[in-house]
DNA sequence: GACGTTGGATTACAAATGTAATATTTTAGG
DNA sequence: CCTAAAATATTACATTTGTAATCCAACGTC
C-alpha cells in the first residue's frame, strides 16, 4: 500500500475527473471541469502539477503533451478521508457519527434496504 | 441559525473540549489537551484566540481571566463538516458514501442493531 | 525559417494554518 | 509600593492552499 498524499479540496475535483475518465490531457481535464468550477485553465494546470509533485498522478507522454492519470487508488484515498474526517469531527468514535449521518441523510426506500443489507451482512460475521 | 465559521483541523480539538466541558479557562483547556496533543500552551492560546475572532467561541470574564465557551452549536458544525466531506470526496452523492462507511467500520453487535433501528425508523416515515 | 499558437515549467502572491515566542498588563505577596 | 507570576495581546514565521500570470520550448504554417 502506497503512502497516500494529502489532497486538499480543490485538487479532489481534479482527482475525481482523472479517476473517472482515465488518462486525460490537461485540456481535457479543463474541459471536464468547465461549468463545474470557475477556474481558469492555468489554475487547473497548477493543480495537476501539484498533484504530480505529490505523486498522486503520473503521466505518459503523447507527442508533446502529457496524458495524466491517477497514481493512487480512489478507494484508498476515500478511506483515508473518511478516517480523518471521523477523527477530526468525532474524535475517532465511529458509531455516533454513523448514527448522525444516517439520521440526517435523505434516503430512498431502496437506499435504506441496501444499507440494511450491509448491516445484516456484517452482523453475520 | 448563525453563520458557521470555518474550523480547521487543530481548532476542532479545542472546540471539542469546549463543547464537552463547558466554559473553561485557557489553562483548563490546555490541561484537557495534555497528552492528546504535543502543543505548547501558547499554541493552544493562539487557537482559542483565533476561534474567538471567528466568533466560534465567546468568553465571560472571571476576575482577570476568561472562561471560554462555544458560541456555535456542535450539531450544526458537525452537520456542516459532514456535508462538506461528502461533497468533497463523493461529489455530493450520499448513499455510496454511507455504504462504504458501513462496510468499512468496525461495529459491535450493539452498534449494528442500533443503526438498523435508525434505518427502520426512517423507513417508516 | 520567422512567427504565432499551444503546452508545459516557473514564478507570484495573498490568505489560511500550524506552531510558537515576545510583550504587556494585572494582581497577589512581601 | 515593587516585583514576580500569571493572563492576555501582539507579533512571528514557515507551509499549504487558492488562484493565477508569465516564461519558454516545440510545432505547424506561410
Amino acid at each position: 500500500m502506497q503512502k497516500l498524499p494529502k489532497i486538499p479540496e480543490s485538487e479532489w475535483l481534479v482527482m475525481r475527473v482523472l479517476w473517472s475518465k482515465g488518462p486525460l490531457t490537461a485540456n481535457e481535464v479543463v474541459k471536464e471541469l468547465t461549468g463545474k468550477t470557475k477556474w481558469k485553465p492555468k489554475t487547473i494546470k497548477t493543480l495537476i502539477t501539484r498533484l504530480m509533485k505529490k505523486g498522486a498522478v503520473k503521466f505518459e507522454k503523447e507527442g508533446r503533451k502529457y496524458r495524466y492519470y491517477p497514481a493512487v487508488s480512489e478507494a484508498e484515498c476515500v478511506r483515508m478521508e473518511r478516517y480523518s474526517f471521523v477523527r477530526r469531527v468525532y474524535g475517532g468514535t465511529t458509531r455516533p457519527m454513523l448514527a448522525a449521518f444516517l439520521e440526517d441523510a435523505k434516503l430512498s426506500a431502496e437506499d435504506i434496504s441496501e444499507l440494511k443489507k450491509i448491516l445484516e451482512q456484517k452482523e453475520g460475521e
